[in-house]
DNA sequence: GGTCAATAGTTGTCCAGGACAAACCGCCAA
DNA sequence: TTGGCGGTTTGTCCTGGACAACTATTGACC
């Protein structure tokens, strides 16, 4: 029922490059059938084979399709257009001010997009915690963690870094920033925040930077990692008796996932249970849903956190 | 193109159940054709709506199936014989020799799964913290973690503890991992190994569990965290000059992606390079694919470790 | 009685091509 | 600038058919 690929190395099935493009079976085909492209050969049982070339042109219009482009526009673009457009897409995407934070700190956050290119593991993770001793965890998050993951995706959007690159980048952090997280003194505070990913998202980072942010703020963090199920989002924040229940989106997300979740979270949870949305993800400021607050940069925290703070005086 | 749920509480569309029982949309659609289960009705649009118990159901289908259970044979059966034979399933996979170990220290472990079961998240770590310290790192992780992880995802199969409970515990052992395995020296003796998952495989404690041992045995590890494409892993293997690539698999990967991704890897990694593949998924066993180490229980990473040292003697 | 190969049944995935609501876009009026 | 409105674009779902790979069973042979 498998194995029919002869030759794996230089084609792919559909189920495969669903996989490892994100658009899915039905898209695939209807883009064949629409578009002219991909134009995929036949095996010899008139399945699908997908050259690699295409595979690698579809998962940049894949990221197009993340930023809010349109297929129809871009489809027949050559590759090195679309990863100029996708790189554009990500300069435009930052705010002003984050952009001045990047360019102030810029000259240092290049040494670690080096030391990751360069796959020095020990050395990058050693900086980076150097750099968290001396600037302190809230700088350390807001200066370093927060515009250089960013650079990261877009290094990456550009071909500039591999996949694997990005992994170690994203595990040698995560050691850096758990380690600091569990010095940080937890002393009950309210609110009650409940840290979750929604099942299509697998990226952990923002949740830990914002973990951290919290965390320093004094507020009771418990976090479930990532790609929790909406259902046990909510039986997590009944038990836990959650005050906020904070979600991080990256932008490769399924739209419509984001939205379904977020609007059934919102059904199932307690209308005095807060929901707040972080990251980068074009949905979440297109069209923010009901009762939710949308929180785009790191430093939107600190000021919701007052609100918060300021509607609920301790008894 | 979405929201045309009109009450997400008590059913989900095809996309939604595709999403909480990873069976796919295909196969839910043959299997109501040709079993009558399941029953979904339809909505305005003459679109399939899954009633939440059938998911439920479903969700524990997919789990006999994963265990080797044929579907024709178990579709019909109610909801509670198919938790039974969940349970069972997971009893008689367990090798006699790692049974006993669960028995002998069966006592202990039930006191974390309590822990677990009340949300006592700071408890718990502090409980498991204590046993690193108390019994090493080595028999931390053979006689508390391997059976305790294998005795939660018991549990949810038999749908004892929910998935936010999974997660809770998860996250806190990660925690106490992580920290435990950046205690140890890194002598930077061979083999060089590359730890990471497949792009379906979300689940990261095998990992960790794998990192330890090989850690405490010497040697050089550098983890990718889970969910790492083939074409990266060969990328990465080759930028670290890994001797070893170790790969993770639960029981809830699908066994074709398995068998696929490994051949994959073996196709383009250098003959030179092992590949060693743990974890207790069935597919590993039953269909273990060609030059590719399968190691069942992490008692096996040392006498594989012994025989790529005695063959690779240091120059 | 046990081993092995041929046969029969089972099962997941792929295919084609049609349909349609929601999202998007451009236009015009207030 | 805002807001409503028709036309277009687009992702997802649908039906029903096909088939290779897998599993179970049978039967022949040593």
């Amino acid at each position: 029922m498998n194995d029919r690929s002869s030759t794996p190395s230089l084609s792919r099935t559909i189920a495969a490059v669903e996989r490892d493009t994100g658009l899915s079976k039905d898209t695939l085909r209807v883009w064949e059938r629409r578009y002219g492209f991909p134009t995929p050969g036949r095996d010899q049982f008139g399945e699908r084979i997908y050259p690699i070339e295409q595979v690698d042109k579809l998962r940049v219009l894949r990221r197009l399709m993340d930023g809010g482009h349109r297929p129809g526009k871009v489809i027949h673009l050559a590759i090195e257009d679309l990863q100029t457009l996708a790189a554009e897409a990500q300069q435009s995407s930052m705010s002003p001010r984050s952009m001045i934070d990047a360019l102030a700190e810029h000259e240092d956050l290049n040494r670690y997009v080096d030391l990751v290119k360069a796959h020095q593991v020990d050395d990058l993770r050693r900086a980076l915690s150097q750099a968290q001793l001396r600037l302190g965890m809230e700088r350390f998050v807001m200066e370093v963690v927060a515009p250089l993951t960013q650079m990261i995706g877009d290094a990456w959007a550009r071909g500039y870094v591999e996949v694997f690159e990005e992994h170690l980048f994203t595990e040698s952090l995560q050691v850096v920033l758990r380690n600091a997280i569990s010095t940080i003194p937890q002393p009950s505070h309210h609110p009650r925040v409940l840290l979750t990913t929604i099942p299509q998202e697998s990226h952990g980072l923002g949740l830990l930077m914002a973990e951290a942010i919290l965390a320093l703020e004094g507020c009771r963090c418990v976090s479930l990692g990532v790609q929790t199920p909406v259902w046990d989002i909510v039986l997590a924040a009944g038990a836990h008796r959650a005050d906020v229940v904070a979600l991080s989106f990256s932008a490769v997300v399924n739209p419509n996932h984001v939205v379904d979740s977020l609007t059934e979270l919102r059904e199932k949870l307690p209308a005095g249970t807060e929901i707040w949305a972080g990251g980068h993800c074009p949905i979440l400021q297109r069209r923010p849903p009901d009762r939710v607050t949308v929180l785009t940069e790191l430093r939107d925290i600190q000021p919701a956190l007052r609100r918060w703070r300021d509607a609920h005086p301790p008894a």
